[in-house]
DNA sequence: GACTCTATCTCGGTA
DNA sequence: TACCGAGGTAGAGTC
């Protein structure tokens, strides 16, 4: 990794062009060749970066980026503060818990954590416009979509909406009906899926961990 | 900013939870406080961060970063191999061309170039659940709503149903037509608007620039 | 504060 | 490779 603190102008033209006028900022450069320059705030993003693959032409007092799609990052250097250069060898990477695969896991094992007496049918169900969350049928023998979010929002809704009018054109299946499960539903995304005809509920994934746990315990 | 080259284990525990085995990696600390912790590859994005504001306590080897939410990363230090802190001041900022809101502008200036015969309502059209990118009526006084995108995605499409649903509340406008616009319609998007009875348009930026420009020519 | 939508989204999975 | 969906989405704007 190359850590250059430099007084710069940058110009990106690609997607969109975009300038910026001179400043001191960090330009770093990965292994991987990706080239990002920041400034001192504004959380975590870069103002301006290029990704790999890219090659990097440096002329001295500008360096070029260029990517395969021709998209192109020009950084002007007009004062080189401090240079260095670090070897950090590889990343074994991060390790993830907690999100929607995890929770949607937690609810395929203990469906009655959802709604009292809804059994699985299958998890990631097959459909031609993506694949259902879960699939159950209530105690009543009904056949029930479920999609599950971490975040509740309309779009989550709007999701489940298509899935059932896909299902409804699958005759074998009877009436389906929707239930949307997430840790925290938004208000506009309860109004929305009531107004659909959906019921909402919200889960603790702790709690679900704890059934979880539980359930193996009687094994 | 300050920059540490340290060998380190790091813990995140907030909105899910994250953990990275040690390794090598680049520390960045912001003059804002914001946290960020890079290997040397795979883009811009760190593997780990803590937005400002936070606060940061130094426990000699391991700092532990909490913010309002009690949300905390917890960076242990096994070897500190560099270290160095620049002084960067303000930025002034990046300058963009060529967004979102720049293509509906264009298209406001010539609705002519979506559909012919197609002449501006409105701009931004306020709605209950949003602003309608631009409504405009067709050569036959029916009114027609328009959702611009750089990118068409099914997203988009989504959006303009909520808002027709919305206008056809409004008896005074009569039936409304939707139209989609971006530069590219994405496959599974132009289905759904099809789906949905929308037609789907697909503009070239820079075309618009130049209709612009030939526009005011004649003034 | 809640809600909206954009983004050079990024990133990972999959067909 | 393109497409699709999740994200600790972040960030800006509006109400």
């Amino acid at each position: 990794m190359r850590l250059v603190i430099a007084r710069c102008t940058v110009d990106y033209n690609g997607r969109l062009s975009a300038h910026l006028p001179e400043a001191v900022r960090l330009i770093m450069v990965k292994a991987d060749g990706c080239v990002a320059i920041h400034a001192d705030g504004g959380a975590y993003k870069p103002l301006n970066w290029m990704n790999a693959p890219n090659t990097l032409v440096d002329n001295g007092d500008h360096w070029v980026v260029t990517n395969p799609k021709a998209e192109q990052l020009v950084i002007n250097l007009l004062e080189i503060i401090h240079e260095a250069g670090h070897e950090l060898g590889d990343d074994p990477g991060l390790q993830k818990d907690g999100v929607e695969a995890h929770l949607q896991e937690l609810l395929a094992a203990t469906p009655g954590s959802i709604e009292l007496g809804l059994t699985l049918v299958r998890r990631e169900y097959p459909t031609a416009i993506g694949p259902i969350d879960l699939v159950c049928r209530d105690a009543s023998g009904q056949v029930v979509a479920i999609e599950v979010k971490r975040r509740g929002e309309i779009d989550g809704v709007e999701q489940l909406a298509r899935y059932i009018e896909r299902l409804h054109l699958d005759s074998s299946l009877g009436a389906v009906r929707g239930v949307f499960v997430a840790q925290v539903v938004k208000p506009q995304a309860r109004v929305l899926a009531e107004a659909r005809g959906f019921t909402w509920v919200e889960v603790n994934y702790d709690d679900l961990r704890g059934l979880q746990t539980d359930e193996l315990r009687l094994f």
